[in-house]
DNA sequence: ACCCCGACCTGAGGGC
DNA sequence: TGCCCTCAGGTCGGGG
């Protein structure tokens, strides 16, 4: 589920909750998620310094040395919770009230002031402790490709990560070493603002192309951003509302239903088991692909 | 190196 | 009502 912008999202939300604040309160509930839970007592106490995104990956800084990088999976969400009903002095940020807590919440870090919960369902998700100073050669972390909204990230730099990659231009999309944090929706939506077709092999993509559906991902992404991401399932924005970009979906999940361009119905198809979605008519098969 | 596929896990929805 | 199948936003690791 969560793609660049749901994890941006989740990030701009925790930041201030976090960020300067000591996690008084850990609790690692699962033992493992897609990989062994951290020791709660290896977090609790510390204070975070920083809180950055890379790729789908949270990096919260601590002050001891170690790195706690968070990834929601497929369907992972934090929710913000007051720790109390006295917080008059606490930006209302949320409207969720503490409740019990719920099946698949898996993780509880508690500030001072609010308690964040990590639900998900499917467990795909991760944490995990590591050194800050090394963090970045972490197996998890050192094969990434640019992120999608940094200045590193054009057409020359797209079209350099094509070369060799023989095919469907979708699925190397997808593929982090190429450029990260563009997942099955936005993959889909940033080709079809490209008028580009899924299937075209991905180095016969031309330098001019590769600059169209550069601009195409970023604009994509950065509108995604701004309507706080896509909500289909489990996904929620931190405060508990759901995002919106769904609705503004050109392709995705709209097999059968008109090109809101030209009316053509809007086809689907699997490409390395997922499906895809794509205007026939305004992302034709390009040859030669300048 | 690339590429394909299965694996991980739970829940929702459709067909019978 | 229940069962069984398919599918879902991600990523890794094994094999060809």
């Amino acid at each position: 589920m969560p793609e660049l912008p749901e994890v941006e999202t989740t990030l701009r939300a925790l930041s201030p909750h976090l960020v300067g604040q000591v996690l008084q309160r850990v609790d690692f509930r699962a033992p493992k998620l897609r990989l062994p839970m951290p020791v709660a007592a290896d977090v609790q106490g510390r204070r975070v310094e920083a809180l950055e995104r890379r790729a789908k990956y949270m990096l919260a800084t601590l002050n001891d040395g170690q790195t706690l990088l968070m990834h929601l999976g497929m369907s992972g969400r934090f929710s913000i919770f007051y720790q109390n009903d006295t917080s008059d002095t606490v930006t209302p940020i949320s409207r969720l009230a503490p409740t019990p807590l719920a099946t698949h919440d898996h993780a509880v870090l508690a500030t001072d002031t609010v308690e964040m919960r990590y639900n998900d369902p499917r467990r795909f998700g991760m944490f995990v402790l590591m050194p800050t100073a090394t963090r970045l050669n972490h197996p998890l972390l050192a094969d990434l490709g640019p992120e999608p909204l940094s200045p590193d990230f054009d057409g020359n730099a797209l079209h350099a990560a094509l070369r060799g990659r023989r095919t469907a231009l979708k699925p190397v999309l997808m593929d982090a070493r190429v450029v990260v944090g563009v997942g099955n929706i936005y993959a889909a939506e940033a080709l079809f603002a490209a008028g580009i077709h899924p299937e075209t092999p991905a180095e016969a993509l031309g330098p001019t192309l590769c600059a169209r559906l550069a601009d195409a991902i970023r604009a994509t992404l950065t509108r995604a951003i701004a309507t706080g991401g896509s909500t289909l399932r489990d996904y929620r924005q931190p405060n508990g509302e759901a995002g919106h970009f769904q609705d503004t979906f050109a392709v995705y999940g709209h097999a059968g239903k008109p090109c809101r361009v030209c009316a053509t119905p809007i086809a689907q198809m699997t490409q390395a088991q997922r499906s895809t979605f794509f205007c026939p008519h305004c992302q034709p098969h390009t040859q030669g692909a300048r």
